[in-house]
DNA sequence: AAGATACGTCAGCCTTGTTGACATTCCAAG
DNA sequence: CTTGGAATGTCAACAAGGCTGACGTATCTT
């Protein structure tokens, strides 16, 4: 309903119903986009939330706890409860800090790698089937759509991370 | 680190690096995509479930019991506990079936409309606000690669839902 | 009359989130 | 040296929302 007749100015890409399009397409796809790792994980009684730690680990090691907890925006109790049986299972290892002992330093084992890579590989095949079926600036629209949409926290923590690796 | 040479040809979009930022966007973009119904619905004790059904409740008028199962992806002992709260509360009713007495149609009461809207805003106003930052092709990529994500089981859904309304 | 389908429900389990409380260890300021 | 605050770990209890399995009932189909 509504549909705005067109007006010469080309603002119909917010009607509502585009609107709803998109909301629909972000919860189907992000079905598709946990998919192949929820599979691998539940052959090895993990989580989605052991993903996310190994993910971040991974991609920053040696980020401390508190990091993590600030970019997975959980409760302490909560990662805790994961890291444990990640350190448990040895694929996550734990190093006092040098410069303030309190801290953890996080670092993946050689068999916590592997576990990521099995992951983010499984992730980047749908990923890049998808980059590949749309082309490169349907990809540019994506990246530039899915920043607009973070929270301002969010979308500095997303950047932020974008260049500084330790 | 790589940034491999411009090589005239373009699968630059295509590297490691790119699909990793890809995949951090999906992971921040989607609690943004969640947060403000996610706040509307923490003041009323529920949860995403409820939001999902009554979203599609609201945009499949009608719609059985089974047919929520499949769009939602969950087993019917999850969707039934959802559902007898929304029953219990006034939002959704059910109404036997003409042809076939054993369906259950489900609609949205006016209480459940009213619910549906507070959340379809909140959601609906963020990624306006997404949409027009980013611009109206640019948009045309993020569904064209969100499209490209799903299984095409969901893809089916998807698309099945765009025409037919009822 | 018999089997299949649509739905509801009871019971029990798991993951992953939450709060609250408390202990430890360490840095830094006084 | 002491003390406050920060970073971390941990115990306990709880809730939402997934899951499986089993069973019951109404209804449709054959």
């Amino acid at each position: 309903m509504a549909e705005p007749s067109t007006h010469g100015e080309s603002l119909l890409f917010l009607t509502d119903e585009n609107l709803r399009k998109g909301i629909e397409a972000m919860f189907f796809a992000y079905r598709g986009f946990t998919a192949d790792p929820d599979r691998i994980l539940a052959d090895m009684d993990y989580g989605r939330a052991h993903h996310r730690a190994v993910h971040f680990i991974n991609r920053s090691p040696g980020t401390t706890v508190g990091n993590l907890l600030t970019i997975l925006g959980v409760t302490k109790q909560s990662l805790n409860r994961v890291l444990r049986t990640l350190f448990d299972d040895g694929l996550v290892e734990a190093r006092v800090g040098k410069q303030d002992k309190r801290e953890r330093h996080l670092y993946l084992t050689e068999k916590g790698h592997t576990l990521e890579r099995a992951l983010s590989d499984a992730q980047r095949a749908r990923m890049r089937a998808a980059y590949r079926a749309a082309g490169p600036s349907a990809v540019q629209g994506f990246r530039t759509v899915l920043e607009a949409m973070m929270d301002a926290e969010q979308r500095r923590q997303y950047q932020g991370l974008k260049e500084g690796s330790t």
